[in-house]
DNA sequence: ACAAGATGTGAACCCTGATTCACTTCTTGT
DNA sequence: ACAAGAAGTGAATCAGGGTTCACATCTTGT
């Protein structure tokens, strides 16, 4: 062989890759799906289209990829947070969309997209999978208040699909991109006790 | 003038008119907006391509109209559910939560395409607006029932939300094209509890 | 320096499905 | 019966992006 991809060449490799993501990401934030045609991104990137293709093998999988990752970021900041605090279930929830709520009004387009905005079915398996981290998140949390003997018993992937489904929504609000006006952190807070009150913690 | 179109004239209008819609409602109940081309409706509708044109400015146009009729239909069915109900807030909401599931269930193609499947933006506007009527639908349970004194005081446009956002997840799984399995019956038993418990009710 | 393989290029191609429009057919009023 | 307007037809047109591929350039091993 004359050939042999060496660590430098490799490197390289992988920063196109990350480039063409990036430059993926960045478009979606900025303008939603519909703003990221694959020449788009491969202008942003500073590569030509069929490079995109040398890395991907559709705009799928691309747009699988970025969505992935930002997805996984975020479910990383909600279990993170509600790791990191103590106390009843209902504490920790809260410690949980609060941080889900304000990273989602910082990057509110990108949010928007990851959450509701139309994709095609690749991308949309992956919002499912994401959404169901979102509730294994929850899940837990509740299991282990119903044990603690804090919660009522209760079907529990239930509440927690629930509960995802009423952050969701209610956050749609402030995300979307068309409506605007109210004060997000008085919607952060009745959020909450919504929260609170449906996994029924008495208070 | 030598022609002006009489009554018969206009029913016969009226009734191609409904063909179309009826043929683009059965094929989207069965594959989803994916499986509605324009094309497969005209054919459905035993009419020309060209004739949908005569009756529909555009595709969009076409998809908002049964869209909005089918939605509507729902809301209407909620509304009822919970007017001819009297009782509790809770009592109240399990009623138009059970016919919403029910409905749902029996035609899970259309719910789902109603609900959640990616659409185009002018039929996305459609879902939204929608989505108010069943808020509103809400909001005014729970604000007589704050009113009567059986709920705690909350923001009745939030805890509104949150339940529609519940209420819609929470049946994505059963409704889902790709997902099955789980008893219905016990899931809606435990998402009306949940609904209960959102809103406050003391049991 | 040369061969072989990897990566990059971007204009051309293609596919899908919405939309158009010249033409036919049907209705109505005189 | 005839003119005028309305409704219906469907092959042809168009548009927008994703995808391909013949070619160029760069890397590595001998």
């Amino acid at each position: 062989m004359a050939y042999r991809t060496t660590e430098r060449t490799e490197a390289r490799r992988a920063e196109t890759h990350e480039r063409i993501t990036t430059a993926a990401r960045e478009l979606i934030a900025e303008g939603g799906y519909v703003a990221a045609p694959i020449a788009a991104v491969a202008d942003r990137a500073g590569v030509a289209v069929g490079t995109v293709y040398r890395h991907f093998p559709s705009k799928s999988d691309l747009f699988a990829e970025v969505f992935r990752e930002a997805s996984q970021h975020e479910v990383d900041a909600m279990r993170e947070a509600i790791h990191a605090t103590s106390g009843t279930a209902a504490q920790r929830i809260a410690a949980g969309v609060e941080v889900f709520a304000h990273r989602a009004l910082r990057g509110r387009r990108l949010a928007w997209a990851l959450l509701a905005e139309p994709v095609d079915p690749a991308v949309e398996a992956e919002r499912l999978h994401f959404r169901h981290s979102y509730r294994d998140l929850m899940a837990e949390v509740i299991e282990e208040g119903i044990e603690a003997g804090d919660l009522p018993d209760q079907d529990v992937d239930v509440t927690a699909a629930a509960l995802i489904g009423a952050i969701g929504e209610t956050m749609l609000g402030p995300l979307s991109p068309t409506t605007n006006g109210g004060d997000p952190e008085a919607l952060i807070a009745s959020l909450i006790s919504f929260c609170t009150r449906a996994i029924g913690e008495e208070h």
